[in-house]
DNA sequence: CATAGTTGTTCAAAATTACTGAACGATTGG
DNA sequence: CCAATCGTTCAGTAATTTTGAACAACTATG
């Protein structure tokens, strides 16, 4: 009355129910009928139950011995794969890389680059969280992510390793409609403090939250994400500065105005950030291909 | 470098990370250190890498043995209950219970039975679907239901086992507002096919769907479910018969109104179904409870 | 800086467990 | 009814696992 079934017992049934007879599955596993036997009868003992009813001289399973196959086979691929995700890990292949993806970046330009590393790695998870200003620092700290894309203006610290990413240019918009369309440009603070400020909120969760490109004492009105930002600028509901690429085609089509600001950076350099030390090879791959790409955006 | 692990190597694993060294395992496990280093070595030469680092020789896991330690602690926990349900299910308790609960009865009436099973077999699962119509009979023929409760006017079937579950009173509704309040009294056929009819889909997939206390003719809205039919009803969307306890406080409270119509069967008989042959200790158990509250609804 | 108490390894022997092969009874299909 | 298959049993053998003793390396403590 063993409390666990055993791994040789399942990779048997398996055989048996895949090859239908005990004969057949003996022959399958390069062992002699009797093996057979004998394995399931030491499993039936161990369980204390019948796994498959002799009464018509050919073996058929049980309801419980069906149940022993049906989940016994889950058991086993999950063996199997813990035995090949070992090896990977030992082969310095990480089992997930989690990545975060500054809000400045569109989470499109980074797909063509992930389906390529699923196809040519599909044993590996890939995990994107997006994050806004210091939360993907954070998450990298955190050791929540094993690297960030596309962070402004990263802190300096010593366990971090970073490289140049790209640049990321951002536009002061508003809807056309908006009463900011008809003020002189540039606009200067108490222009622009007139008027709710849209802000995506930070989703750092300790350190103490940025920001970004914020004049204070102006009202605001805080949105979880990028795409939700942009929406109410269309709509109208407030101002402020967004990742060009984000919004190209409201500014092409109209739906959103760029206006000229007094005196403010709006060309940021982004970097790729990632913990110093141990580098499995999924990181490593990631850095070498959007190391090579940086600059381009 | 056999293709899986085994079970006993997780065991020794699992009892390493958990004692903190060889020794302290190897007491837990009742047996002596070199045997805890003949199946780590065992472990390592099978899956080809190290899986303790034993540098200080004090033997610390790899991030390869880490990987091992904790998913293989799932796949233990994975076979010892695969173990126990066989054991049930040779004992005939039966892994999941599937109940289809017409869409006439208030789930909510079910919710202290399912409760207290629960409490008392928390190793069974249990999976209610809401069925309209034909769709509990359907469910239960077509083995994706074990028990069907509520079904009103069930055909007979060899292969079906029933018994007497209680009644259901249909009550023909509308909003306060709605033109029928208006009319004489007891409704015929004529005035209500003037108004559009609210009826719950049949959830049937095969079988004829059946259109219950339907007059052809009637336009009608069709809703997914009861829920969503009083809410429609309240809004004046249309017209139609509803089970009594689903309307019962919208009655009370004025947001629908009951009309009296002519003629038809207002009151019908409910049955409790299972399939005949095999019965599982769960679906007797519900069988029992269910069947001895019978009348009561 | 000993020293006693760890820790983990190795190796031959012992114990246990798994597998084989032959003999046998039961069932199926032609 | 005969030949072919199927699964079981059992004694013997092969393979694997466990043991125990000897040993080497490290740690803490006085």
């Amino acid at each position: 009355m063993s409390e666990s079934v055993r791994l040789e017992a399942l990779e048997v049934l398996d055989a048996i129910d895949r090859h239908g007879s005990f004969a057949a599955a003996a022959a399958s596993l390069y062992r002699v009928p009797s093996a057979i036997s004998y394995t399931v009868n030491q499993l039936e003992t161990e369980l204390g139950i019948r796994v498959f009813d002799r009464a018509g001289h050919r073996a058929v399973l049980t309801p419980a011995g069906r149940l022993l196959v049906d989940e016994g086979r889950h058991i086993l691929v999950a063996s199997r794969e813990l035995a090949a995700a070992a090896r990977r890990q030992a082969d310095h292949w990480e089992p997930e890389l989690k990545i975060a993806l500054d809000a400045a970046q569109k989470p499109a330009d980074l797909w063509p680059l992930i389906a390529e590393f699923t196809v040519a790695y599909p044993a590996i998870n890939v995990r994107i969280n997006e994050e806004v200003l210091a939360g993907g620092w954070e998450a990298l700290v955190d050791e929540r992510v094993d690297l960030a894309i596309g962070v402004a203006d990263p802190p300096a610290n010593a366990g971090i390793r970073r490289m140049p990413f790209g640049h990321i240019e951002f536009v002061f918009c508003c809807a056309p409609g908006h009463p900011l369309t008809a003020a002189p440009q540039p606009l200067d603070d108490d222009a622009i403090r007139a008027h709710r400020a849209l802000v995506v909120a930070d989703t750092a969760r300790q350190f103490a939250p940025r920001s970004g490109n914020l004049i204070d004492g102006q009202p605001r009105l805080t949105v979880s994400n990028m795409h939700t930002k942009i929406v109410a600028l269309e709509r109208g509901l407030g101002v402020g500065y967004c990742p060009r690429p984000w919004v190209a085609d409201a500014l092409a089509e109209g739906r959103l105005i760029a206006l000229n600001t007094e005196a403010r950076p709006t060309r940021r350099a982004t970097y790729l950030l990632w913990r110093r030390g141990e580098r499995g090879r999924a990181l490593q791959w990631f850095i070498d291909r959007l190391g090579r790409d940086a600059g381009a955006s």
